[in-house]
DNA sequence: CACTTGACCTGTCCGC
DNA sequence: TGCGGACAGGTCAAGT
């Protein structure tokens, strides 16, 4: 699921519901799910306090009073969802069949807080997971070596953009618009959103692309994630937020899962086709190769 | 190196 | 109604 702006709203609702808790007891289902959980949980993880709660590319980084963080990805189908202590032993939310229902037999890691509130990782294709690291030793793991600069930072310009593609020029734009190394945190959605507000075509080759229209990508790609990060991101299927609640991202795409509708630059019929392996959302006049 | 493809999983939807 | 195949927000390890 979960691209930047959906990994940027749990973040923001996790720093509100569970920055102070202190961790009481976890549970996992296999060690896929929370690799390396050994004798560092009881050491580093069990009443820990929770001090901060970052994001670096699609990646959630839980800091610890132990000097310890938990570093999480959601892949395809990962959530993380909160419950508090009167959802669970009172009334439930009666509108929230989600929240209701949980733990269910995607709960992949439970953590439990000293009062009672719990956070639940689900992840129904089982490809997320939940680490537990040193925080020192995050800034050194390959990953974090080799991931992108942030596309929403400050400091971050249209030409450092078009740099980043320096090494990519022999692929399509939407080969290497994914790559993480190039830039951290675009994935399916909002790479055809944002090619489709540049007007390039996803299978363009980068080498042909002018430095006009990377600094035309780079705008909708700024333009489209602050948007979907103020609707809370998008939910086709299994994206929740911290609450359980869905983002509304969808309403405002452009082109995505929009196929056999209208563009709205053009109205001609957006065409899905697979370009670098992945569904691929196209108007076929607006967006020129 | 750069690039492409298949694998990792479960669930759902679509056509026969 | 059942069944097979394709496909789903993302990376990885292989292969060329």
């Amino acid at each position: 699921m979960p691209e930047l702006p959906e990994v940027e709203t749990v973040r923001r609702g996790l720093s509100k519901l569970i920055v102070g808790k202190t961790i009481a007891s976890t549970q996992h289902d296999t060690d896929k799910s929370f690799p390396n959980a050994d004798a560092d949980v009881q050491n580093f993880l069990i009443s820990a306090t929770i001090t901060d709660i970052h994001r670096r590319a699609k990646v959630l980084l839980i800091e610890l009073s132990t000097g310890y963080s938990l570093m999480i990805h959601l892949k395809m189908t990962g959530q993380l969802v909160y419950v508090d202590a009167d959802m669970r032993f009172g009334a439930g939310h009666p509108n929230d069949s989600l929240v209701n229902a949980l733990p269910d037999r995607s709960t992949r890691v439970t953590i439990v807080f000293s009062d009672n509130s719990v956070l639940y990782f689900n992840d129904q294709r089982k490809f997320g997971w939940v680490k537990l690291l040193p925080t020192i030793e995050i800034p050194n793991i390959d990953f974090m070596q080799k991931v992108g600069p942030e596309p929403l930072e400050a400091d971050f310009t249209p030409e450092a953009f078009a740099k980043r593609f320096a090494r990519r020029k022999k692929t399509s734009i939407k080969a290497a618009i994914l790559d993480q190394s190039v830039v951290a945190g675009v994935g399916n959605i909002y790479a055809d959103e944002s090619l489709w507000g540049a007007k390039l075509h996803p299978s363009r080759l980068v080498g042909s692309i002018s430095s006009a229209d990377f600094k035309a990508l780079y705008t909708e790609l700024r333009a489209v994630m602050n948007l979907a990060i103020e609707k809370g991101g998008s939910s086709n299927q299994n994206y929740v937020n911290a609450e359980g609640k869905k983002g509304s991202y969808m309403d405002f795409a452009r082109v995505f899962r929009r196929d056999g509708q209208a563009c709205s630059r053009c109205h001609t019929t957006i065409e899905k086709l697979r370009v670098a392996g992945r569904g691929t959302h196209v108007c076929p006049v607006c967006q020129i190769i």
